[in-house]
DNA sequence: GATAAAAATTGACGGCGTGTCATGAATGAC
DNA sequence: GTCATTCATGACACGCCGTCAATTTTTATC
């Protein structure tokens, strides 16, 4: 852990056999993991179920994670780490409030949008009832946005607002809402995120207005 | 199940002696499901360990609920059942959007804050990880909510927006907020509550100034 | 009250998942 | 080629799950 000392002379990407296997089990379980935690959620998987969908022995899963939880918090932790530069660096480029919240809420829309996958099957367990877990790094990109609001009350940018519970109404209205979107049979990122950008700049009398109101259910 | 001639002419309180045992050990173990699950943690928490916090025997669990997500349900319904109907009520004495909004709040946050003890052991399991459980009831007062925010656009108290994000956008500001709230060394549920009112009507640049906009945390 | 029928409790049991560990195979160093 | 290290393997002991036949408790009837 301390000796960085290595032989090879050139310190790049050709890994010995054994990192190579390493790299390789680890992906073949968070792979599995993602395909059996879809099909039967998260609480009915079970280690052995992951394992199975794999080649390995069951005593290996436990080289790479001490549990399904873990499993579950390094696919989640993929997405945050994703995900977190991008918001990161739209936000910094905003010079007003308009920016700041329509970038947040396209970026985390467009990105749901593609990783419904994902946040579909990660989300629903396989009854009615619903599962969130966040995970201390994607815990860590609320405080990030938390921080970037108090920055920007800082410059001016923003009013000086309660910047806990703002950041809080982010997280909840772009995980709701999100969830909402990917519901649907036409997944409509920009529609979300002009939904979700006009509340927070004015209000519900600023919301655009809908085609058929009726209509517009496609939740079923 | 038909038969409703009964022998008593009186029909009233006095259960039998096998009704009584049967509602008390169903709440012996929702009693026991709670301490454990704040204990424990709901993943962590086993059906054993609900029965053996109990004087009754492992078998008798079943008799009452199928497994200790059903107990989960049935104490997450009871939080759902008392607070829908306060909710529906202040939703329809609304004359206007902003008392639809703000009475949706402030009930919401009042009884967060009430019940805090319940609503904190039930979302924070043990480890880091948050976990979030909507039961169908929970799920079906989404679904009234939106129906009531339907009939408040046909009505001409709202304008024509859409319902479904608008709900979604209510619930996850409800929750999250909700949670920040809670979570506060001083619960202030009116300020909570103001705060998404706020929100929702005009937006963040109508938000309340905090007053102390950094020092303002309290989460640690 | 005594007796029979109905209902509910009990705890032991087979099946399965959990996490561990001794064994052995693959790899890398020399 | 030899040896030390690292890691995969799968059997194992333990505990939880949900079931079920036996037993106890309550209710209905005489």
């Amino acid at each position: 852990m301390e000796t960085i000392l290595a032989k090879p002379s050139i310190r790049a990407e050709p890994l010995g056999k054994r990192e190579q296997t390493k790299v390789q089990n680890r992906e073949l379980i968070l792979e599995a993991a993602r395909q059996v935690f879809a099909e039967l959620g998260f609480g009915a998987t079970t280690v052995r179920d992951i394992i199975r969908a794999t080649p390995l022995a069951s005593g290996t899963f436990y080289n790479y994670f001490k549990s399904k939880e873990e499993v579950y918090q390094a696919i989640r932790d993929d997405v945050a780490l994703a995900i977190r530069p991008r918001l990161r660096e739209e936000r910094n480029k905003a010079k007003t409030v308009e920016e700041f919240i329509s970038s947040t809420f396209r970026t985390f829309m467009e990105f749901v949008a593609d990783d419904h996958v994902n946040f579909r099957t990660i989300r629903h367990t396989a009854d009615t009832t619903r599962v969130r877990l966040d995970t201390p790094e994607v815990i860590a990109g609320f405080e990030e946005l938390r921080e970037d609001i108090e920055k920007a009350i800082k410059e001016g940018l923003f009013p000086p607002v309660d910047a806990d519970f703002l950041m809080a109404a982010i997280v909840g209205v772009a995980f709701e809402v999100g969830e909402r979107m990917i519901l649907r049979d036409k997944r409509d990122p920009l529609a979300a995120a002009n939904f979700a950008t006009a509340l927070f700049l004015g209000g519900i009398r600023t919301l655009p207005h809908a085609e058929h109101p009726a209509a517009k259910t496609g939740t079923a």
